[in-house]
DNA sequence: TGGCTATTTGGTAAAATAACCAAGGAAGTC
DNA sequence: GACTTCCTTGGTTATTTTACCAAATAGCCA
């Protein structure tokens, strides 16, 4: 494969490994409602802060979200929802290998 | 989180997860534009025969790819040619991290 | 100022991922 | 049966990812 195509591909598989974990799709699904802060997310998900903070930054550097910073907390946001559409595509998928969504989480 | 949502999310990331590889988006890429045998894939991609073939068997238990054996030969084709939209997506993703300068110098 | 809350960053250990080589089938040919 | 080709699986090693704790940073308020 040529080197600049490689690097292409490379650019590409960033932005789905930001989204290939569940918090960060999590996340992502939360943010499609409206912005949220660090501390509501890490209450819905129950985890460290820390953790989600380095999900967000993740999510950040890949361009899937962005932040907001007013008074102590930071608000991030959504900014590009067209990622969105990769649930229906995913519910598909996994529809299309197998049993429905509900019985596979047991 | 709720064990189930969480089984869920997991269940979702597990598809997008597959697809988070370069060499694995060239597969699906490429495959989008019809069947492909493994050592046809193998000859693009450059690498060795056992590390595309893990590959394939990544998306295949992903429920993105299927196998079809014919001789001596296994040829893998797309099975859910939805996934083929996330690449739009994913640059637009690329070019809105680019775009907005001024949140960027903040 | 000092204390309080919200968030990020550094460090560490455990787990997952990826690439190669080598060995093990399966199917066609002689 | 023996031989070849095509593909998969097991094993090993290097790299990456993830989660937590601890410490650092930033903004608010008394």
């Amino acid at each position: 494969m040529d080197r600049n195509i490689k690097a292409r591909y490379e650019k590409r598989a960033n932005v789905l490994k930001a989204m290939a974990h569940p918090t960060r799709l999590f996340i992502v699904d939360e943010l499609s409602k409206g912005e949220r802060c660090v501390c509501e997310l890490t209450e819905m998900v129950g985890c460290d802060v820390s953790t989600i903070s380095k999900h967000l930054s993740i999510l950040r550097n890949a361009g899937i979200v962005s932040d907001d910073k007013r008074g102590t907390s930071v608000f991030y946001s959504l900014s590009v929802p067209c990622v969105m559409s990769f649930f229906s595509c995913v519910e598909s998928v996994m529809c299309s290998c197998n049993a429905p969504v509900d019985k596979l989480a047991k």
